[in-house]
DNA sequence: CTGTATCCTGGATGATACTG
DNA sequence: CAGTATCATCCAGGATACAG
């Protein structure tokens, strides 16, 4: 890596926007909510079911918190019963396609990771 | 992005690497620790004054975390007082170069979210 | 200098009940 | 169906003291 690549590389602090995106999508649903949202427009309960083991008020704050930082739009179905759809921004869909690489990486090399835990905890 | 590129990430589980790896960078230490490793070994007293605000608690158990992990290397000099110096892997290099994207998306972006908040809070 | 050990607290998350 | 409200829980992380 270029000392270029490396520059302005410094979250030390909680203003950097590296320190508060990583704490955006370091949480435990919102990465995996926005895979979900990925391929298209998604209901509330359809959310609900697929992303095994979130809680509606923890899918609801995830929810909110795209949509806050537009990543998200959420669109009502004025209906009986109520019809709630989610869907990834361009902006949204643009840090999906930047956090890839991490899938991708953690896919590559989580044999690496996991052999090294082994040797290390061998000791 | 294509239909290809989404193959596979459905991390919807404690077990899936993404996940697991989300959880290991996405902590408030460990990204700010690998940057101040790029540019190559660093001493521990070092890494506890640059980084601003992480605890003796936090740098040695995140330290010990990446070595666990095969991220960087602890050298122990055998000198009194203790020297003891920190180094990247080959690994922990290739982990900072796919999250640089992500920092800069953040540095690209981060009006942007800040724009969407000031619009949904005015709401 | 480079750690460990201990205690403690806040906030993130879960569980449950309720509502338009 | 799509939430909101409330309470309970857990643990990451900080503070402090101590050690080799």
């Amino acid at each position: 890596m270029s000392d270029a690549a490396l520059e302005g590389f410094s979250p030390y602090h909680a203003q950097c926007p590296t320190r508060s995106l990583l704490d955006r999508i370091g949480d435990r649903w919102t990465m995996l909510v926005i895979g979900r949202l990925a391929a298209g427009p998604v209901r509330f309960s359809v959310l609900s079911q697929d992303i095994e083991g979130i809680s509606q008020k923890m899918l609801t704050q995830t929810l909110r918190a795209l949509e806050r930082d537009g990543l998200a739009t959420r669109t009502v179905f004025p209906e009986i019963p109520p019809h709630v759809e989610y869907e990834l921004t361009e902006l949204g869909r643009s840090l999906l396609a930047i956090v890839m690489p991490v899938h991708e990486w953690a896919l590559t090399h989580i044999t690496d990771v996991l052999d090294a835990r082994g040797i290390y905890d061998a000791r």
